[in-house]
DNA sequence: TGCCCGATTAACT
DNA sequence: GTTAATCGGGCAA
């Protein structure tokens, strides 16, 4: 039986937390699946939305670790990040995509396609799947409706340069899950 | 108040 | 490969 994860996992720096959550497994009132994809954002990160202080969208951030910050993105799409390290440090991973376990039935009637590797890879399209909106934001990780197993057995993780953005770009704050079929983007193979 | 643009996606050519 | 959709946050005035 896979282990419970609790809010002081988050007690750390996130680019600790962002390589031990891939492999995890998210519920979100029982659906959901295996996480295989993160970025992770910093405060000291231009890219992050805490870089310029808190502000009333960013306000999550800088409260305590273990709770869900939850942004509305290119005013279309919501985007899931769970908020890491001690009170204040203002950083969290962005939860990017995963393989879908658990509620395949009701993921394919909210995403409105069959294919399983369309119903979680990228964070707008596992927030539609999962039911995520605006009303999670600020909710703690480890109390309903969320749920989350730490990983259970070895896997390889992948680092890479972050998708999307167009500041910080060189940072290698992107994990993925080696091998996974439903990675929103493929890593870049080692040169 | 007005303006620009984004931690995206799907539907194009 | 390119682009429209769509809107709130953040910053300048």
């Amino acid at each position: 039986m896979p282990q419970l994860i609790r809010r002081a996992f988050f007690r750390r720096s996130v680019l600790e937390v962002a390589p031990d959550l891939i492999g995890a497994t998210l519920l979100v009132d029982g659906v959901g699946g295996r996480i295989v994809e993160l970025e992770a954002y910093h405060h000291t990160d231009p890219a992050a939305h805490s870089f310029r202080g808190p502000t009333t969208r960013n306000a999550v951030m800088f409260g305590p670790p273990g709770y869900a910050y939850v942004y509305r993105s290119y005013g279309i799409h919501w985007c899931l990040n769970f908020v890491c390290e001690p009170k204040g440090s203002a950083s969290a991973v962005l939860i990017r995509a995963l393989e879908p376990t658990t509620g395949l039935a009701t993921m394919r009637r909210r995403r409105g396609v069959k294919d399983e590797r369309l119903l979680c890879s990228g964070p707008g399209r596992l927030c539609e799947a999962l039911g995520v909106t605006h009303a999670h934001n600020g909710l703690a990780l480890d109390a309903p409706p969320f749920r989350l197993y730490a990983r259970d057995g070895a896997i390889e993780v992948l680092t890479g340069l972050r998708i999307g953005i167009t500041k910080a770009v060189e940072l290698p704050w992107r994990y993925g899950l080696k091998g996974s079929r439903f990675l929103s983007k493929p890593f870049k193979p080692k040169a």
